[in-house]
DNA sequence: TTAAAAAGTTAGACTATTCTAACAAATTAA
DNA sequence: TTAATTTGTTAGAATAGTCTAACTTTTTAA
């Protein structure tokens, strides 16, 4: 079993990995919030316990047994997630400290319960995907609401990251998932896109915003 | 803010110092399985940060800043109770390990949307009363299985016992919270009783399993 | 291609939590 | 009321996790 300590640094270590497969000790440590010299004494905790492979100023990959381990928690916090979303129905911009709190419950039933009630999601509220309890990940094609064409009416259906600063702005524009929104406009000049709402106001989003949101 | 070491001591210091006000370095080191040196030492802590009173040789008292953190631990552990068992329908017997994990989470709006979604309630499915957010508990009177006049009907409305032994046993008996069972027979030699139960069975129950079962 | 910058490592220290061994005080029982 | 028992305390050590200070390697850039 792994502290709450470690399971914070495997999970840090796979997102950190998606894109290069090799994670550095000073990206981790600033990940983390922790000085790098405490980040070198857990990955040789980590090595001896085989969840990573690391050798001293070679970069840091997670083990399979480590890629699993970092599968299992990413699915028990996406599950946390949405759970307080669709059953408790708290805010999509306050869930995620909490389910980063869930997400180290140690409790088979607990999880898959959620995942009962939720009928065996394959997304997040994010839309990032939900593992199974296998590990296994369905990935899916999504249109990001800068993608849509003009004209067009879709449902926002997730967003793509978690900064609370991204949710609150969201929030303050008005928008929630699940809501209907229609592609007035699209700008040329800066992608930005302004939008008509349910509630019939126009809404003007910047490109760097309406890439993160996927519509379907 | 305490860790979560400190709460759980808290919490007992609280339960075991309900009867007598006074709580022994023995008894909390039983009741913790740690050693009394342990305890001697976070005793010493907790003293510092004013939550107990203790003087070497006396007992532990705690203080009301104490009192006050203890309830609240007690209400989070026992709305996390009831949620697992009504929202998220776990048997009664399993949810009190989940519970003591997630008595733990700190985030207010976790709690409060709990104790919306579940009405407010006064008591958890064990019949124990829930403290209000300000502390403040309600009691009332209970009847205990084992009082219950012969040939009455009622509904089983809690069980005074954490125990999972005790809660297993019940299960495999066939009782469950909300069952209704009509008192047969109470044996006036060693308090045992007969119930009648819906499922047509007859039920034997000890004396010291009966009064631990709550009906109305 | 060498010198500055960036990244990584070691050594040593500190806090939280726990333990064992040894001793001290209080309680109980003969 | 003293001796045995129980309870409580101190001292000293261990582990997990973190830090700062002082290097060492690698990388980058002049």
């Amino acid at each position: 079993m792994d502290s709450l300590t470690e399971e914070n640094y495997i999970k840090s270590i796979y997102a950190l990995s998606l894109a290069t497969g090799e994670v550095f000790v000073s990206e981790l440590a600033k990940k983390l919030n922790i000085k790098q010299p405490s980040v070198n004494s857990m990955m040789k905790r980590l090595a001896t316990k085989k969840v990573v492979a690391y050798a001293p100023y070679k970069g840091i990959r997670l083990t399979e047994k480590g890629k699993k381990e970092a599968l299992s928690i990413i699915r028990r916090h996406r599950l946390a997630e949405l759970f307080l979303v669709k059953v408790m129905e708290l805010g999509w911009e306050e869930v995620h400290d909490i389910a980063e709190q869930l997400e180290h419950v140690d409790s088979k039933r607990f999880y898959s319960r959620m995942d009962e009630m939720l009928n065996f999601p394959k997304f997040d509220p994010h839309g990032e995907p939900i593992p199974d309890s296998n590990g296994k990940i369905y990935t899916q094609k999504r249109t990001a609401l800068s993608d849509l064409v003009e004209g067009l009416t879709a449902t926002i259906a997730a967003v793509g990251e978690d900064e609370k600063s991204f949710l609150d702005h969201l929030n303050a524009k008005g928008l929630q998932i699940g809501d209907t929104v229609t592609l007035k406009k699209r700008e040329l000049f800066d992608g930005s896109v302004t939008l008509q709402h349910k509630s019939k106001k126009e809404i003007l989003l910047t490109h760097q915003v309406a890439e993160r949101i996927w519509v379907e």
